[in-house]
This record gives C-alpha cells, structure tokens and sequence, in this order.
DNA sequence: GATTTTTTTCTTGTACACAAATTGTATTTT
DNA sequence: AAAATACAATTTGTGTACAAGAAAAAAATC
C-alpha cells in the first residue's frame, strides 16, 4: 500500500513526460488536476508537485490560478533551436568521449539497437523515443552540471520536432532516416575511442542532418502540375 | 488577506534564492519544512512547491523522503563550470547584441550603477547581487529559451564562486573587480552597438578575468616566515 | 439586439490532519 | 564492550476540506 503510491507518482511524470515528448498532448493543451488525480488515482497534492517539477524540466508552463499547459512552440522556437543545438551539442559529444564510462557505452549501444528497430518497424513515437533516449544517455556520459539543462530542454523540442517533420514520406526522407541511424553508430565509435574532434564534428553532422530533414518537410518537391490547374484555395 | 499569502509565497522564493547565492545557506545545508513554513507564515503545501520550483531551477537538491538541501558545490563544478560558462555566456551576449530593446539597456545600465555602488561601499553579498542581476538582464536579452537553462544555473554558482573568491584581499584583486565593472560598461556599449562580436570577445575576457581572480585566491602570496617559527597544529 | 453587470459554476490555492518513512537512541544479546 | 535489534521521535508524503480566484452563464440595462 507504500510502493503502490510511489509508483503512481512516477507512473504520472513519466507519462506525462513521454505524452509530451510524442505530441500525444499538444503544446498547448490544458492541463486539468482533477482530471489528471482521478485518472492517476493520485489526490491533488502530489500531482500538483510534478507538475511544478515538470514545469522545471520545461515540459510544461505554470500560469498562475490559470493551471499547467504544455509548453507551446513558437515559430521562433525553431529558429533558436537551431541556434543553439549545435553548439550545446557539440560541447556534450565532446565531454562524453572524454568521460564515457563503459556501461554507459553498453547502455548506448542497447539504445541505439532499439532506434534501428524502431526504425524498421516502430511507430514515430517509438522512434521519436529511441532517438531521445540516445542522446539522453550521451547527455549522462557528459556529466557537465551546467551543460545538461539546456541539453535536456533542448532534447524535448527535439523529440517534439522530430514527431512533427520525420516522418519519411518520400524515399529521400527515408534514407534520412537511415542516415541518421548511421550517424548514431558513428556517434558510438567516437565516444569508444575517445575521439573528441570526431565526436564534435558528428554532433555538427548530426543536426545538418536535422535541419535538411525539416528543409524537405517545409519544401516539399514541386508537383508535377502545369500551370493553372489548380483550384483557388480559399482563406480567411 | 488575499495578496498577503501571494506575497508570502514570493517572499519566501526571492528570500531563499538570495539566501543561496550569498552563500547565506551554505552548499549543504539542510532545509525543515516545518520550520521554514513557520518562519515565513506559509502551510507546508504551498512552500514545498516553492522548494520543488527551486530544486528545478538548480538552487536545491530535494532526495526522497530527506528533503531539500541546497545544492552542493563539488571541485568538479568548479572545473565544469570554467568549461562551460564561456561557451554558453559568449553565445548569450552575442544574441543580447543583436536582440536587446532599448528598455532592457536601460535597465542594465541602472543595474550596473548598483554594482559600482556596491563596488564602492557595500557588501560582498550586495556586489555578488547586482553582478547577478546584471547577468541575469543580458541572459533576458538574448531571449533563446534553449540557452537560458544552463545559463541560469551558472549564474548560480557564479555568484556563490564570487562570494568565495572576489573578497578583495591584496591591491591585485581590488583591481581585478575594477576591470570587472570596466567590462560590464564595454559590454553595455557593445550591447547598445549591435555588435556582436566585440560582445562574444568580452565574454570571454570576462572569464579569463574571473579565473585569474581565483587563482589569485587559490595561490597566495608566499608567507614572508623563515622556516622552523610554526609553532605546531593540533589536529584531532 | 447587443453590451454590460451580476450571479453561478468550476478550477486552482492553502491549510490541516493523518500515514509512512527515516534517523537516532536505548536496550538486549552475544 | 561491541553489535544488533527494537523502539521512539522527528520529518516527509498524501488525502481531504475549505477558501479564493477565474471563467462561464444568466440577467439586466442601454
């Protein structure tokens, strides 16, 4: 009747976590404590604590007497993303081929096996998750205090972005898709040998990588229509 | 009776945020809920959310069923820190050049008439502060939700790294301070500018500067003893 | 008929009381 | 005397009840 709690409690953070990293709940969305005590069988108390914590993490946003909301994305959130990836990024696959411990290795490797069969068979979400976990355990190997927090706020856009835009709907997205994978293996080498230029070079390939994918979803290829057949799209 | 709770609530927050850069709560120490509750008139509910708020922000540590304790400060974080502050606080200024409004110039300008101030007639708390609050404006400037996590958190320790180290000792390290704010005013212009580079270049003097003061602590000058005058040091 | 004001309803915030767990102490046992 | 175990005291975690605030609905005014 103790544990039973406790896991409860933990049961609703990560699920909220993993319900936020997937878009299963929007940015946006309302958030209701009661609802969300009843269907955890949790009173409001604990819940309303993770959510405070959650709100930390920046998975959502408290408003005051207003609620939590999951945390919005901007158009703006893109661009600062990009802005910032690289550099966070580069500086924590730096850090972890330098301090790597060997059953974080391990624990890199199983990942990436679970993204390559996420990747074959997996919804986006069992990707989206993989992918996350990935670069979650490289943020673990890094072990930089005051690096991690940037890195895990960015580590949630990432996951958020990624359910939005790879999702391979052309051949060429596809084989990004497998790229990426590729990339991870190279990502694991660099780390094992302790390869820090390597490493940070990776991590810059990797989000070129990124931002090329979501160039092909924001302009896809032309269709092959000539001109004047299209019917007037109507707008507000 | 209304606002007053409200007022509390926040009172509580700033008080024990300001407690844990001046060092006032140590690195350690820790925190009894009843007893804080009492001291600051609140019901344990609403100060444990306020503890969880801070343990997300990095100012305490909360372990299951033991607490919150103020987050400690290990020699690794001095070394993480070093690596990390001139990376994340060069990016910072860089994007503080190209986004900042006339409003938040002007506040910082103010800002930084505090720490001449406090330079000049005030505490080492009063200086550890405004320098904090200085900082703290120029992470509002460059706006990119992705960089202000980590940048936050080294301003934490940044002012608890201060109130160890910047205790002007020898001529050598009161001048150190001097530069300090020197710099503070080139990055006001470099900001007001526009100019991006000469701001990412200033972080990083910024630093530098910052880690020559430490290693003037850390090394100090030779005692001027001639060998065998100790007298000598019970221990336990 | 539209807009403003008032009332009602729903949601969030706080306090208190009880349950569970940890820590320190005392007693017992070897 | 040292170690182990059981007990007591303190502290944290959860549930429930109530108060305060915000949103929605209804009534009144223009």
């Amino acid at each position: 009747m103790k544990d039973a709690a406790k896991q409860r409690k933990s049961t609703l953070y990560d699920t909220l976590k993993q319900q936020v990293l997937t878009l299963e709940l929007r940015p946006g969305t309302d958030l209701d404590e009661s609802d969300l005590s009843e269907r955890f069988g949790l009173s409001r108390t604990p819940l309303r604590e993770v959510l405070r914590q959650l709100a930390g993490e920046g998975y959502v946003d408290l408003r005051e007497n207003r609620g939590a909301r999951v945390t919005e994305m901007s158009y703006t959130t893109l661009r600062d993303f990009f802005l910032a990836a690289p550099m966070i990024y580069g500086a924590i696959l730096r850090l972890a081929a330098q301090h790597a411990k060997p059953t974080q290795i391990a624990e890199l490797k199983a990942t990436q096996e679970d993204f390559r069969a996420a990747l074959r068979s997996g919804s986006s979400a069992e990707r989206a998750l993989a992918n996350n976990r990935f670069h979650e355990i490289t943020g673990d190997m890094a072990a930089n205090v005051y690096l991690l927090p940037s890195f895990k706020r960015l580590l949630i856009d990432h996951a958020r972005i990624g359910m939005t835009f790879y999702r391979p709907q052309t051949n060429e997205m596809a084989e990004n898709l497998t790229e990426a994978a590729d990339q991870h293996d190279a990502i694991i080498a660099a780390i094992e040998a302790g390869d820090e230029a390597t490493a940070a070079k990776l991590a810059e390939d990797h989000w070129n990588l990124s931002r090329g994918q979501i160039e092909l979803f924001v302009m896809p290829t032309a269709l092959d229509v000539p001109m004047g057949t299209f019917s007037r799209t109507t707008s507000a």
